[in-house]
DNA sequence: TTGAAAGCGTTACCAC
DNA sequence: GTGGTAACGCTTTCAA
């Protein structure tokens, strides 16, 4: 016990002496407290979880996840709680061993498939029992022990589409991976949604990359480019942004003057491209590390303080659009 | 016991009708494993950290890094291990939780800062007990539960020195942050030797820019082309290279006409640019996943099969250079 | 085929 | 100020 009482820095239990001659054995023999005995004993991991549902090996390459992840884990580091970080593919979602094994105070999670998927998932999640957070799902809940965390896609993708809107406009392609993501639908539905209350007579077509890779996009826009040119190509991220790009050039196009193209998610991408990308930005580590604040407090024995947060984005014009 | 015995599936111990109504009672009373116990119990954690020392909060989001950890935790999912990940300050190195407290089974690190910090950052992981594997550091050590894994940027750096030398070459530039990392150091090197020993006559500078940003860069060069223009600069990322594209662009240089650019880790900017960038292909997320490999083997008892693991990184052609 | 007992390293509680 | 005792949930061992 006084050993113990010196490791966690009960300094007035401890007469002076005997807490020197501990720290010394502890210097000695080298020795760390063994995290899972401490767990079991307190019944608190000190530790949160994230699984990323990604058909990307390299989940963590997104810039978005990236960023949201940084900002969590900061967070927890400085309450000196640990964060787990898995991947999985959305098919093997539930057999994540995060979720199949109780080792973490809370969980996250970012989903991604089609919708019915999803919501099964998050079905799932929240039967679990530990508090949950939620990112860039639009779900409803009335568990106490959930959370939704996300951006303003759908007003992101209104912005775009207002500002497109200041060029005459008879055409527009929504250009976006197979793969379902709830912010993409969101991002196309607030297209969408100002664009026919503006004016019925846009034509709206949705183009479908086989993946977010580079190749597979600027393949699929540039076939679809030798068939017609719409007046502007609205991409679901800057990375596809940047694959239309080298489409419209390597079909001769003039970006912005014969067409205008447009990202999401304005990161670092948008700065490398010529023109510059017309992106929105997207407040993704702040809201990484917003997600930590609610988590902590709802760990500190309160409840949620909100349920469902929305961050709002930026439009930021570039020279492509 | 019988219970345990359902949960780990050693079907053969339990009658099927007791099975039936044990993983009943699992599913009604949502149980999942305690794994704090299980580890206490059987003192394995089935668990590895990371450290990766960075000054930008935002550490997941440098694609070398993000490609190297997802490689690393999708090896690991495979095996049910878990993967905690945490970022800190260099100053701070030695107080990341996952250090303090004995939880992971192993433990990996990213090193940055001054040599002797990184030295001193290195000896005391190596001091604290578990299998430990270091990424891009070119450390001596001859103890047996420490392997180094990094890519060969002294190869990659001569490359691109040899590269260059195909147009005539009076002076050239190296990029780089003033943080020091590791690998950032070989590049260099790697240039200066084949520069060197091709021709004496080369002048090659080392410019420092504040940080990896992209206007802390692209600034620094601005103010560095207005003095004098350079044949070629050297960047020491892909990133940087992209601040230093339009710090050319913004002083009237042509790419590649009047001055070279190069970048380094090619893995997804090199496409974005105008002219697109000459690079050198980085293994990162190979690097991690092998990680995995040695540290799983090194679990099981085994000796690990490598102490210094070199991946070879190879050239690629861009417009740039 | 089932389950009782012991012990992993820690901390709350309490007696000295 | 110090330290004995019990308990956290699990698995190994062994007896029933």
């Amino acid at each position: 016990m006084t050993v113990s009482n010196v490791v966690r820095g009960k300094a007035d239990l401890v007469k002076l002496e005997t807490r020197r001659r501990v720290e010394q054995s502890i210097a000695r023999l080298n020795y760390r407290p063994n995290l899972s005995a401490r767990s079991l004993r307190l019944s608190e991991n000190r530790s949160v979880g994230i699984v990323i549902a990604d058909t990307d090996p390299a989940f963590l390459t997104d810039p978005f996840i990236s960023r949201l992840v940084s900002g969590l884990s900061n967070y927890l580091s400085g309450l000196d709680y640990t964060l787990d970080v898995q991947g999985v593919a959305p098919e093997r979602f539930e057999s994540a061993t995060i979720l199949k094994k109780a080792g973490n105070d809370a969980l996250c999670a970012i989903l991604c498939g089609p919708r019915e998927l999803r919501k099964a998932h998050f079905d799932y999640l929240q039967k679990l029992g530990p508090p949950l957070i939620v990112f860039q799902e639009v779900f409803q809940s009335r568990a106490d022990n959930v959370a939704l965390v996300h951006q303003d896609d759908l007003a992101g993708g209104a912005a775009l589409a207002r500002h497109l809107l200041k060029r005459k406009l008879r055409s527009i392609v929504f250009v976006r991976p197979m793969l379902d993501w709830c912010a993409v639908e969101q991002r196309e539905k607030g297209l969408r949604s100002v664009l026919k209350s503006e004016s019925k007579s846009i034509d709206v077509k949705t183009l479908l990359a086989a993946t977010e890779g580079f190749e597979d996009v600027q393949r699929t826009v540039t076939e679809y480019l030798r068939s017609r040119v719409p007046d502007a190509i609205v991409a679901a991220t800057d990375s596809l942004a940047g694959a239309v790009l080298h489409a419209c050039e390597s079909c001769g196009l003039n970006v912005p003057k014969d067409i205008a193209v447009t990202g999401f998610n304005g990161f670092d991408v948008w700065r490398y491209t010529r023109p510059t990308l017309t992106t929105v930005m997207s407040p993704a580590y702040e809201m990484g590390r917003y997600a930590g604040e609610l988590l902590m407090q709802r760990l500190r024995g309160e409840s949620f303080s909100r349920h469902n947060t929305i961050f709002p984005v930026s439009l930021r014009e570039g020279g492509s659009a």
